[in-house]
DNA sequence: CTTGACCCTGTAGCGACTACAGGGTGTGCA
DNA sequence: TGCACACCCTGTAGTCGCTACAGGGTCAAG
């Protein structure tokens, strides 16, 4: 089976493929004489793992760890357990940092219904404002009576919307 | 103000407010005659206004758009609306991704309980197998009845956690 | 005059791909 | 035999939003 023949087989990009591969989480293929790779059942098999563990999430590593645990029959599956856990907390974490989100945005969106001129959008609005220091709407959930300065909304705590790595 | 206390008003590292100016978010500040960066009241908005539509998830492209928005006062603020839409369709769709992830690996969790050899690990089973053509738990959700062969999840859809961009 | 805290530029790395460029191979058809 | 065309190869660079240096310069205090 050549590396299209595989691709096709499992809807993963030939590319992705070769990435696999450069990564050691796809053992190398025998090759024909011009270089051409050849794959097996047992690859195809590792493959579909590798994107079946994808597809709930796990990155690369975590992967690798996997598959090493699948090699090595007699280790506990203690690992694999902690491993799923963390993946779920992780997951979790996510989603819920996202639901969040959807909340302030909603929140921010309701300050403009008619279409007008962007200097009196309240979205636009909102947005200045929050950063002259003023209350907003998307970081004050809605019972908070902090109506007039000094109110943080947790800039430095998310820097970016998926990784929170600062303060747990 | 220099960059430092800047970055200790804001919150945001030294190395990310350089950062967004050679991406031309933050105006290019005025230099000391060493070459020190000199920050205003006006750059300190500017920047608090990025981390606070980056706190909402925005991506820096969006933040570019806003900006501009904001400097053109007689554009419609239509544009705003649209962009923030599109904001919370991605955040909502991402929410639910991962709402979809937890409850699949929340069902191949369940497929381990005791402490045991790695080799019997249900868990461990259900990726093998799943990689074999099987159906698993994690991609058959519980009322479908294809017990046996042929049947497809869809690895190939989603192929990382965060961006499904193929199908719609 | 040295220490140490700050500042500068430029480059490389992360993760998980994706997209070429620039070439080689293999098959079918005239 | 010649040629088109689909496929394969390697290697490198780009994506996004930072982060982390390396290797230097500046400035105020002691
Ligand atoms: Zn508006
Ligand atoms: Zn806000
Ligand atoms: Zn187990
Ligand atoms: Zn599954």
């Amino acid at each position: 089976m050549l590396i299209g023949e595989l691709a096709k087989k499992t809807g993963c990009d030939v590319e992705t493929i070769r990435y696999y591969e450069r990564e050691r989480l796809l053992s190398a293929p025998q090759r024909s004489a011009s270089g051409y790779r050849h794959y097996n059942a047992e690859q195809l098999g590792e493959l579909n793992f590798i994107l079946h563990c994808r597809s709930l999430g796990m990155s690369l590593a975590d992967i690798r760890n996997l598959a090493a645990f699948k090699a090595d029959h007699e280790h506990d599956c203690e690992d694999i357990n902690l491993l799923i856990d963390q993946q779920i907390a992780k997951v979790h974490q996510q989603a819920e940092a996202l639901r969040l989100l959807e909340q302030q945005l909603l929140a921010l969106r309701d300050k403009c219904h008619d279409s007008h001129a962007a200097a009196d959008c309240g979205i636009l609005q909102t947005l200045v404002e929050a950063a002259e220091g003023e209350p907003c709407v998307c970081h004050t959930p809605f019972g908070q009576d902090n109506h007039g300065h000094s109110h943080d909304h947790d800039h430095a705590a998310k820097k970016n919307g998926r990784t929170q790595k600062g303060r747990p």
